[in-house]
DNA sequence: ATTACTATATATCGAGTAG
DNA sequence: TCTACTCGATATATAGTAA
């Protein structure tokens, strides 16, 4: 009601009737909305003027730009997670030479992968919900194959900045669970090389998640 | 996570993780909103796949568009009330040949107004609640001032467009309480004789709310 | 692993009412 | 009038657990 700078008239009556609750309903949000320090209050014989803090209009706006993202622009284009460098046993490079997965990072990410994986072992707190929220978010998608020996699953994909400089892709497997404090990252070149690393650096990447469009089902 | 447009692979424990409540919550959330019609579910072993309908689309848009008009534009400008004509006591021209109303009108409203009020009756529901409405929203406040006689209090305008083609202004005493379902329409003009009007002839105003800029506190 | 039931705990709502 | 308290009713959340 235009409260947002300005002061508003209102009463907790009034508010109820247009709302469809009772009056004490209303009372009793807007203390609440108060101590939130998300509106300001005086009370005045008529009713009382409320106005929204910056804090309150904030909030709005946070919700504002969250369903902008997600109506016009689709999903949050990137997360960002930072991981230190460890050793695996080397079956990064085993899965990668696969001609079955080769050819789809080809085909689908667009370079051909350097025949090892870049493994991440996220700390923070932060970066480990990162790394759960990536698994709900549409990905880029290896199908699995059959070769004469055994089976191998799908692999989602997600194209990656490493370090804000080296291009190439997360991968994570849709089987295993080891997955879930760990970042494999595949590249065109050698990135423990490019970078220098050894077990301990740590590695910046940005995830990018694909817009619906162009992500296979 | 992308859900508009795509189904999303997610679990309720999962999802519960991630916005801190329990699985059994996520549960019946997801049940409700799927018999709300707002998102489609398809059980999996490994979770369940998750997709907003049109419909659920929809009322986000709603949310968004709503908190865009508040927060870009400021605040819904224009309020329709339609009214019945009636004859009053004759008080609105005694009030307007106020100097101290007089020249506040026509410093705030930029017109110098015919010596008389159009009175229109609310009938409908929809009238009566937007006229309650209005009183909520910023509006053009004349001064309260003194005269030798007795004491004016402080009135508030609007405004307003009388049957899309009149200019003029809508004005609500702060203190009587007569107002809520009536409208005091002045105008330059005397609006009776532009538009031929007798007593029961339907009148319709559009009220314009100022932009928190513009009106004075 | 999942989802989702039942039962109990917690939170919210609204009637009555005081100030 | 107004706001906002108390308190019983209602709704929502979580624990335990079945499938």
């Amino acid at each position: 009601m235009g409260a947002q700078g300005r002061a508003v008239q209102v009463s907790t009556t009034n508010l109820a009737e247009k709302l469809g609750v009772a009056q004490q309903t209303i009372s009793r949000h807007l203390i609440k909305l108060e101590r939130l320090g998300l509106i300001e209050r005086h009370l005045t014989a008529r009713g009382e003027l409320v106005k929204l803090t910056d804090s309150g209009t904030e909030e709005l706006r946070s919700v504002h730009l969250g369903l902008r993202s997600i109506l016009e622009a689709g999903v949050p284009t990137v997360i960002s997670i930072e991981g230190e460098v460890f050793t695996g046993l080397g079956e990064g490079a085993y899965y990668i030479s696969q001609k079955g997965y080769r050819e789809q990072i080809i085909g689908k990410l667009g370079f051909d992968p350097y025949l090892g994986t870049l493994n991440l072992k996220l700390k923070s707190n932060l970066d480990l919900q990162a790394r759960k929220e990536l698994d709900a978010y549409p990905a880029i998608e290896l199908r699995g194959f059959k070769t004469g020996l055994r089976t191998f699953g799908p692999v989602k994909c997600y194209k990656a900045l490493i370090n804000d400089k080296a291009e190439g892709a997360v991968v994570t497997a849709l089987r295993s669970h080891y997955s879930t404090s760990v970042l494999e990252v595949i590249a065109p070149t050698d990135l423990r090389d490019l970078f220098k690393l050894k077990d301990g650096d740590k590695v910046c990447v940005k995830v990018f998640i694909p817009s619906s469009q162009q992500s296979s089902a």
